[in-house]
DNA sequence: GTAGGGTTAG
């Protein structure tokens, strides 16, 4: 990033150098700067530049998605379309993968039949926008019959595809698409065990998922990255395997992040696992200091346990760390009022018997909920 | 002879 911030800066030194600045180097400019993530330099410079072809605007519109802006990706297609200006393939693909970022399926479906209507080519690039986008807005049909009508498809239309089915539960049409994916000989990558992964997740299928979590990498030279972990932890905690989620997790390779932990922080909660809890909210406070969530849910986990003093603990660590409380009523606050209810009282007391008692001084429970099956505030 | 822009995971 540091590197990439002196490149720029040394080319914006060359640029302004320069007499004769044509599209080519000022599109270049925008380029770069979106892709070094300065998104607010190369919109000024878009704004300066005096003239602007297909290309420049296909280079702003791939800038803000890239960097997340899509409703502002949205808009400069709109001026696009209000200033007569043709949209080349790489705004429409752009445009469309912005609303499939904001699942607006009716946009993208206006946009879908702008490219019909006009007879644009269905390309691999405007072919896997589609997919994606009717994946995402939960079509996964629409998204099947535009996969269909493509000439061509490359990994990336295949690995949406499968992504599409994974994430509507299509578990069974996921890892179906994954063997044709194999026998086609189609390159496969990291992107692909993550839609196979994800499928297998949502569908449940413990032995599937383990199997293609160490086939794939093997056969395919794929490399298992954070996400894939979190994906397994995920699969095998919500199993109920928790200890083995942990186990994976002791023996990764990359550090864990905060996705891979609070998976099996899921975990711990359907399956009532306090101990190890205890152990994964502690890391997850480590990993992001500044996320309150985890110390209100730490918090609770001790005054579950009728441990007053680590709850105590727990509030002045936000207190000194100057962690901003959420708004509203936070189960913090709830946890001051079960330890003053109970103070002095060093049994475990009756969370059932604390929880009417709340709701008593509340009139209603705004933020927990209580599971009489593994005792969680949740 | 030509230059600058692209889709997929989470």
């Amino acid at each position: 990033m540091y590197c990439k911030c002196l490149l720029i800066d040394h080319a914006r030194q060359v640029f302004d150098e320069m007499l004769e600045r044509d599209l080519v180097s000022w599109t270049s400019m925008i380029s770069g700067y979106a892709r070094s993530g300065d998104i607010e330099e190369a919109e000024l410079l878009f704004g300066l530049m005096p003239d602007r072809d297909v290309v420049s605007w296909g280079a702003m519109m791939t800038g803000f998605v890239q960097n997340g802006c899509h409703e502002e990706a949205l808009l400069l297609f709109r001026e696009m379309q209000m200033g007569g200006v043709w949209p080349g393939e790489v705004a429409i693909v752009g445009a469309l993968s912005s609303c499939a970022s904001l699942g607006l399926r009716s946009l993208g479906m206006w946009i879908h039949g702008f490219v019909v209507r006009h007879d644009i080519e269905l390309t691999v690039f405007m072919g896997t926008a589609l997919i994606d986008l009717y994946g995402k807005c939960g079509d996964v049909e629409s998204a099947y019959k535009v996969f269909g009508l493509m000439k061509e498809r490359n990994m990336a239309s295949w690995n949406s595809m499968i992504g599409g089915f994974a994430m509507n539960g299509k578990t069974k049409e996921a890892l179906r698409l994954f063997s044709e994916m194999e026998k086609v000989g189609i390159e496969i990558n990291s992107v692909t065990l993550s839609g196979v992964l994800s499928a297998c997740r949502h569908g449940g299928l413990v032995e599937e998922g383990c199997y293609y979590f160490q086939y794939v990498p093997r056969e395919y030279e794929v490399l298992l990255n954070v996400d894939h972990y979190g994906c397994m932890v995920d699969l095998l905690g919500r199993a109920g395997h928790v200890n083995e989620a942990f186990e994976l997790i002791n023996h990764m390779p990359v550090e864990p992040n905060e996705v891979v932990w609070g998976a099996l922080l899921g975990a711990c909660k359907i399956h009532g696992n306090l101990e190890l809890g205890e152990h994964v909210l502690k890391k997850l406070v480590e990993l992001d200091p500044q996320n309150s969530g985890n110390y209100v849910l730490l918090s609770n986990m001790y005054a579950m346990l009728g441990r007053w003093y680590d709850v105590e603990r727990v509030r002045a660590v936000m207190r000194d760390i100057g962690v901003e409380k959420p708004r509203g009523w936070s189960s913090i606050e709830v946890n001051t009022v079960v330890h003053e209810f109970y103070a002095g009282d060093w049994s475990h007391p009756d969370i059932s018997k604390v929880y009417e008692k709340l709701a008593e001084l509340h009139g209603k429970m705004e933020v927990l909920g209580y599971n009489p099956s593994t005792g969680l505030l949740v």
